[in-house]
DNA sequence: GCTTGCCTGTTAAAATTTAACACTTGCTAC
DNA sequence: GTAGCAAGTGTTAAATTTTAACAGGCAAGC
């Protein structure tokens, strides 16, 4: 996500977070919001290290607990191909299917919706009498930026 | 993969692991055959430390280069959202990009090939400009098997 | 038979993640 | 307003997972 306003990008998913938090009956509390801001600072993927470093308590436990809520919550992903984390943009529709374009040059990730490759792997796993809960897409390869930037 | 002749199947991924090693002048070492039976002993998704359990040889180094070399030939694949490893039954192509469909229940994995899938996941991704190298779709879910037990 | 590159064996340590438990805080019902 | 409860924190320590480093062994080509 190299092309959007980031700081209004940011004060929304703030809004967002705070939203889903109160529905869910949970709390944003400091060190949730602590990470989450943490991440939200880029759209490139962290190490539970990397956050931690960032964190104004380091202790493991803490990062740890912050990071397994706001995943469960969807405000954030576990990018599972890099043992990292990244916030999540769709964390408006808690049941969306995202596909996660991430640099190996930059590590930045852009998430996009297919729609129509998403109905399609359903009707594959369908096909399997598989029934899925949950799907992870991450392809790894180079972004826009870049990519020009090597040309 | 719960239908199919495991016999059969773990004889040829067998050959087929001795014909891709030749292929790239590297040794179907003891070590690495070790590793590769263990996880054609079934199609179910083991962590490390599971097959290190039964290797001969229990030091992690030994586990641990086997299955790096293992995954880098495309013999088998890495599943990121368990941090667990499966044997690959599209060994033969190495380009080929698979869909896992992995059972949350009994780690049992089936990998299916889902062409119109991959195609709108790359044609997504070339709109905003990525070029892909490496993509991993995994679905968690339910098995056939275990849908029918449990029914 | 000697060199060279690949692979192994071994010791240790680094990095990552979790357990356990006592304590605090905010809310709800009385 | 306060007792009780659930959710969340702070802290210590440990378990688990992964990697570094280096010496040695083995097969293949000259």
């Amino acid at each position: 996500m190299t092309n959007c306003d980031h700081t209004l990008c940011k004060t929304s998913a703030l809004k967002e977070a705070e939203r889903v938090c109160e529905q869910l009956g949970a709390r944003f509390t400091d060190q949730r919001r602590n990470v989450f801001e943490i991440l939200w600072q880029s759209h490139k993927a962290m190490t539970a290290a990397d956050i931690m470093n960032e964190m104004t308590n380091k202790q493991p436990p803490i990062t740890y607990r912050a990071l397994e809520f706001l995943k469960k919550s969807g405000l954030i992903h576990h990018v599972t191909s890099l043992n990292a984390y990244v916030g999540c943009i769709y964390a408006k529709d808690p049941n969306h299917i995202g596909q996660l374009l991430i640099c190996t040059n930059c590590r930045d990730i852009n998430e996009i919706e297919p729609k129509n490759a998403v109905s399609e792997l359903i009707k594959a796993a369908k096909n399997q009498d598989f029934t899925p809960s949950l799907t992870h897409i991450e392809m790894l390869g180079i972004c826009k930026t870049c990519n020009n930037a090597t040309s």
